[in-house]
DNA sequence: AAGGTCTTAAGACTATTGTCGAAGGGTCGA
DNA sequence: TCGACCCTTCGACAATAGTCTTAAGACCTT
């Protein structure tokens, strides 16, 4: 009986990009085109060998699309299509049981080997280089003091006037600046802030804890 | 003689895609790929036609590419290709004098009337408010060297790395970092470093449905 | 040739940033 | 209850960042 496989993502060019690797992956097998999750949602009902899933649509955002679907169809294998190249991303997707992560700079040799470890069963992820994890884990051991002070810092404002705002002395800002230095890796404010931001940006779902 | 297009994109999928639709456009024209933007300045040196190009690409980041290559190459016709839905990232390329403004997700129709409309002479892009960034502008008001300095001033890098780097001396580097201060409305580094990566940075709006 | 802009850069300051050592307070386990 | 430990706070000191003035050579436009 035939294979099904579903692509899901908003851009046409790409959807149609996809579909021409998918064709020579699963020979023969038919290759449905869905724009949206909930439309993706819907062809899962009739079935599908695999599923791939852009993660930046119209009516879903982020990680929490691939949440609910692996949750409502455990089996099947979901293959993460991405615009981001962040490894943090990756290692998500993975612990969220995705079959494998396609970042959209992938050239198409290495999509194609992806697509065939799908198919086989097996798991397919970018090279993990996981000091952005570590990156995590340094900004979440900042105290909370240090936590308040760093915002400040991102909003681009002088210590004198974060002491001010904060209703403490200039020194009290600055050993508290130079503490998040240390524990951030890095050397000056700007390079605390760009980490800052690059963190945040992007950020797959992480309501766990900032209720 | 031949007409010569160049597509700066750094997916190999798209990037054919692109040439699918420009082939279409520009018949019989010469189409060359590029898979970043030092490529397709390289390209650009032989003389071109016209330029599609995508906004992420592996060596560069937003809008700075567009604004650095109108300024080398005024006369070129610009298609910007780009993921972003955001009608200020429209606004913003049409200022930087762009002359097409194509979203990923527009379809095969809309696309070939875009780059119909730059084959013209034309304009073309999304309907979308004409709100004028003046932030945009004064960045575009950088000079190359003070557009130099900048790049280097957003990975961190202190004034005495900056002049190592590029040969000239920190007092320099300051007289630089001071114009742009005044160009950009700012006062200190990190200021200059949040607003470049706000304006350069077509996020991927993750705020819009998450609430 | 005159005027403008851009790039480079010096010297002399001032302001801001960042480091170090140290003190006081709170918590937690022995 | 006593340390051990962490967090917060701070002043003194050192380093870096940023301003102002001035100016020279290159380049472009009029």
């Amino acid at each position: 009986m035939g294979q099904r496989i579903i692509i899901a993502d908003d851009h046409p060019l790409f959807r149609t990009a996809l579909s021409h690797a998918v064709a020579r992956v699963w020979d023969g097998a038919e290759i449905v085109e869905a724009s949206s999750a909930a439309a993706a949602r819907a062809e899962l009902a009739g079935g599908a060998e695999a599923l791939l899933l852009d993660l930046h649509m119209e009516d879903s955002s982020g990680l929490s699309v691939l949440m609910d679907l692996r949750q409502d169809f455990p089996a099947l294998p979901i293959a993460i299509v991405s615009a981001s190249e962040e490894p943090r991303v990756f290692a998500a997707a993975r612990q969220l049981g995705a079959a494998a992560f396609i970042p959209k700079s992938a050239g198409l040799d290495d999509m194609r080997a992806a697509l065939a470890a799908v198919r086989d069963g097996d798991h397919a992820f970018p090279e993990g280089d996981d000091s952005d994890d570590d990156d995590l884990a340094r900004m979440a051991s900042l105290t909370p003091a240090q936590r308040r002070i760093l915002g400040a810092v991102r909003q681009g404002l002088l210590n004198k006037q974060i002491a001010y705002e904060q209703d403490i002395s200039e020194a009290t800002v600055k050993a508290h600046i130079t503490a998040i230095f240390r524990k951030l890796g890095v050397s000056n404010r700007t390079q605390a802030v760009l980490l800052a931001a690059k963190l945040d940006v992007d950020q797959p779902s992480a309501d766990s804890a900032t209720a």
